[in-house]
DNA sequence: GATGAACGCTACGATACGGTATCGTTGTGT
DNA sequence: ACACAACGATACCGTATCGTAGCGTTCATC
């Protein structure tokens, strides 16, 4: 008699025992999983994120692929959601100037890596032409934006910038030339530039002396 | 007996007979074609660009799609060339300051349009993974960077800007926020935009008295 | 109106890819 | 040592896509 609790094939997203301990083996294959695609991703850009060459690549057979995810666009966005670039911590002991210049060589050494300088196109891409990844792209930004905007803040508390350092505008102001200089490769992005980046935003937005 | 003349296949790139007066019907088909796949490229992205959708859309037959380019590829970087955006004229006749405000309203208007939103990352994201794509994405920059160093040297010979303003670092202070803005729609790119990222640059680049 | 280039139609082949299914093997936790 | 979860290998199916081939049709030009 075919009991039907034993056939239910499991189908779902493959939770895969998320248990207290977890077997070692499911992270190995996963991580993997994760860091071959990520390999493809930066040789071929993201068509070249097969089911068939992760699986080669990373030496785990594809059936385990498909334990570890339903689809292969599930790969492709959990995938992006792993390698996004480390939040740039802000020390609020500095004084603002310094601190700003010392985000803007942050930021360059983030957008100067070139696993960035691939990835964001193809995040832009599929932002604009598939649902799941517009998500992924504003929370990048919306956490570097807050920790900036409260430098930003104190500054214009402390009387070093004006008030509207914190708007959307000024905000591009200031990352605009570095996501330009990285994407399209006019100038190299080192420290200098960030320097000059950064200091130009700055005296664009010295309070002026009362009027 | 087989003369080989009259069976090599006209395996070439398919020229198409360029005689002084072109058969009406060839540029017909031909541009059916390239408008078909750029209205794919606007919806569905680079990988929407099929032969057989780009064939189904214009109309024309797939055949003749082979008869104007010997692959895919080909008329996919035939596409890319053929819709970048128009040179932004810059007029010698004003004043250093209102030109670049001009200037960088037609910017605006040039990457707030959805076509250039789109076409950007798909074009990075070529360049990075294709050769065929690299230099038409340096064509369009060098051709708007002349203009633009154009208006700029005049300001730095009239004595309004400092001498730096033609600088690699410069040129990306001034379009890196529109990219940005246009890429990332942070903001929105309209005239206020325009002239406040004009206004920031020139007044940072701005030549001070003497010292 | 005759000629031939350009075109339309369609079927076909080859390949790549996403995803499924099966079954034997390994190794982890108890 | 034992049970079972996780894994590996492989074959397979359906489909999408690039590119080719053949043949009949239309239309611009002389």
């Amino acid at each position: 008699m075919d009991n039907e609790a034993d056939v239910i094939p499991v189908r779902q997203a493959s939770p895969l025992r998320c248990a207290p301990v977890v077997n070692p083996r499911i992270t190995r294959s996963r991580e993997a999983l994760l860091n071959a695609a990520r390999e493809l991703l930066l040789q071929g850009g993201p068509d070249a994120i097969t089911v068939d060459a992760v699986a080669a690549r990373s030496g785990v057979a594809k059936s385990t692929l498909y334990r570890h995810w339903a689809t292969r666009d599930e790969l492709v966005v959990d995938l992006f959601d792993h390698i996004k670039p480390p939040m740039i911590e802000l020390d609020p002991s500095l004084p603002v100037v310094d601190a700003l210049r010392l985000f803007g060589r942050q930021l360059a050494a983030t957008v100067g890596d070139p696993e960035w300088q691939c990835m964001t196109p193809a995040l832009l891409l599929m932002k604009l032409h598939q649902n799941n990844f517009a998500e992924i792209e504003t929370r990048m930004q919306e956490q570097q934006r807050a920790a900036l905007d409260a430098v930003l803040q104190r500054g214009i508390d402390e009387g070093v910038l004006r008030a509207d350092a914190t708007s959307d505008t000024s905000f591009t102001l200031l990352i605009g030339p570095f996501i330009m200089a990285s994407l399209l490769g006019v100038v190299t992005v080192d420290d200098a530039f960030a320097d000059a980046v950064t200091d130009h935003f700055i005296e664009g937005h010295r309070a002026r002396a009362v009027v």
